[in-house]
DNA sequence: CAGAATCCCGTGCGATACTG
DNA sequence: CAGTATCGCACGGGATTCTG
């Protein structure tokens, strides 16, 4: 039922946009280790901007897929934590990454024969 | 190893993004499921444009994920096809939606909780 | 420490018009 | 039929500065 499928297709795309944009893996594989604190996080994954990174995790944190703990305050500190649905992502994520590394050299094959023509 | 995870990251995040972009999906699951030419995809997938058609089955051409098959000149006849490499993106990506339709509820609940406060 | 505010740029994508 | 060309905008994301 190739009808189903197309119908579904659009709100999974925006899903999929929600969670799985540049920096979201990342912070999701850091989540999944241990709770962290923000520059915890920034230390984690050097690349990242303190500005994408915050946008990341609201996004993240609206769909439930982390959650923002307030530690204390003076100083403020905050934790954010992986929760139970975020973990049900791990899965089709590795798949993914899975399917990614054991396809790249066929990849970048093509990506070679492509650009030379 | 938390470590080779996050080197491994970062290549794989740009082939996600050449392969799993707005329109990739709809096309690959058409193309699974047929060959198709140029304007059957356009039938098929209705809200996609003509550029951004373009743009996608290029990239998924340069990747190797789909071919461009000419089967005539006089008038100009395209096929585009799923290639074997590309087959193998089906599983993962049905991994993935199968995630977001069983999740989906959840994730409505959280943004709801969200968009409250 | 954990951000918010501001500025700016690239580009993904849509809309429209044209072509071999 | 299968595109190319052009315009234009919204938005993700980087860099920098400031704050409770």
């Amino acid at each position: 039922m190739p009808e189903t499928e197309l119908v579904v297709a659009a709100p999974h795309r925006e899903l999929l946009d929600q969670v799985l944009n540049k920096w979201s893996l990342a912070i999701l594989n850091e989540l999944c280790e241990r709770p962290c604190r923000f520059n915890d996080l920034r230390r984690a994954i050097p690349a990242v901007t303190q500005k994408s990174l915050t946008a990341t995790l609201r996004r993240l944190e609206r769909n439930g897929i982390v959650e923002r703990v307030v530690v204390s305050s003076r100083p403020v500190a905050v934790e954010y934590r992986i929760t139970p649905l975020g973990k049900t992502l791990r899965h089709p994520v590795d798949v993914l990454l899975e399917w990614a590394a054991a396809h790249m050299p066929a990849i970048e094959q093509a990506r070679a024969r492509f650009d030379e023509a």
